[in-house]
DNA sequence: TGTCGTGCAGAGGTCCGACCACTAGAATAC
DNA sequence: GTATTCTAGTGGTCGGACCTCTGCACGACA
């Protein structure tokens, strides 16, 4: 990436972190408009926004076109596709992505069921209450699953692997967003996530990295399943990668 | 995020998406100078620069002043500053990073022992050779202090995983980037990593695990100590954040 | 009085065309 | 042969014009 002192683009994102570390900068708070902030920084207009998309890309800003330019709020968030994208340029095997929500997640239950608050218990509790509650509509029982594990990476006290779980869980949603589950599964699927409360809310903490780990393989080998019947493979790449220096085909 | 259609920015990325899924463009390869990839596409450099930036950004694109714009090569990794960014900006603590990297790179350790190959096994005991040698030279020793942990995270056998890892450390370094350790306990830690080379070697992974995890925490408060004499925090954070509406001073 | 529609101001989005800065390799001088 | 200089090609920056979207004030209407 740029070098620092040069190129406009770190300029731009160095002061704008720098009032972020100072403190002048919180989640929230809305920076100048483009043409004043970049007369400000004596800098084109041009090369503030290349630095502001620079951010956005990341995920620290939030650009709302006619209103204006916000540092991000709500939870820490990486590059919201940027999984996705990475993964489709590396061939992310899908069995190579829930396994790293797996380790991720059976970790995060665990340190929830140490640190957890009761402000957390009770979330969780009414999560699950609305997952049985929704058996019979799947996208409605998605946004309580969906939030019942981020309450969970909440619980855990790390907002950075609550932020590397949204990550993957993104990326693993956005690769299956066309698959529908099925309401059958969704009964036995509020089962164990009512374990897990119950293992979380009772502090047990080897409880609750085993029956999240069951949790996640489940949900694998169900999407396994119900894609082309393949069990997960185990691939290899030595790969011999061509360099081409002459630009491809477009 | 810029909606799917609309925005060109995101026409960019969808272009440039569709043509790495397609298999047309792969890791090292050059796309078109950006005049005429804009008129290509029938849209003006400028808005085709915003995508390219987007995506260099999240680590997909690799941009080079004077020579051209190619696709990513080498290992998979996240927005290089990404973590580092939400940290000043979500106040992450430094015990937080600590504790993050220790749970991924002992389960990577223990992945490793499972699935690591012989080549893997070589190129470790090459690194801890040369972490023997460099003792006396803490510059050069962190170097192949990296290298190992790398190839750790490459025997693992999934790239995800190690690409979160990857994306932890730099965040490490980048905040620790001025503490240089000193000699004497670098002998304590080549000690460490040999350890954790035979224990994958011999592919016991539970004691690849233990081994890794007594070395990052050492490690961790090692860098305590030397930082401020204080013990990792265990803070909390109900913060009642205000939001302003007005746009903040610069 | 309350509601709905319209217009406007301000913000980001896109475009153009010119020029600057860097890199690698070709041409040249020695 | 080697070192130097030149140059074509490529990304980086600029500014200034115009488009589009959003939120809100204002006024018409019921």
């Amino acid at each position: 990436m740029p070098k620092s002192d040069t190129h406009m683009t770190m300029r731009v994102v160095n002061h704008i972190r720098t009032m972020i570390e100072s403190g002048g900068l919180q989640p929230g708070d809305r920076i100048p408009p483009e043409r004043e902030f970049a007369r400000k920084l004596r800098i084109s207009r041009a090369s503030l926004r290349t630095g502001i998309g620079y951010l956005a890309a990341m995920g620290v800003m939030d650009v709302r076109h006619g209103v204006g330019t916000f540092v991000a709020d709500g939870p820490p968030e990486l590059g919201k596709s940027s999984l996705s994208l990475l993964g489709a340029l590396h061939g992310f095997q899908s069995w190579q992505m829930f396994e790293a929500r797996r380790i991720l997640e059976s970790e995060l239950a665990a340190m929830a069921a140490e640190r957890g608050r009761e402000q957390h218990f009770t979330a969780l509790s009414e999560e699950v209450a609305e997952m049985y509650a929704t058996v019979g509509n799947p996208i409605e029982y998605l946004i309580h699953d969906v939030r019942f594990h981020r309450v969970i990476a909440q619980a855990s006290g790390n907002p950075i692997l609550a932020a590397l779980m949204e990550t993957i869980t993104s990326a693993l949603y956005d690769e299956r967003r066309k698959t529908a589950e099925r309401s059958r599964d969704l009964k036995e699927s509020a089962d164990l996530h009512r374990e897990i409360y119950r293992a979380i809310r009772s502090r047990n903490a080897a409880e609750a990295r085993a029956v999240m780990e069951r949790h996640l393989t489940m949900a694998q080998s169900a999407q396994d399943l119900e894609l082309s019947g393949a069990p997960a493979p185990l691939s290899e790449n030595g790969k011999p990668r061509k360099v081409r220096r002459k630009p491809v085909e477009v």
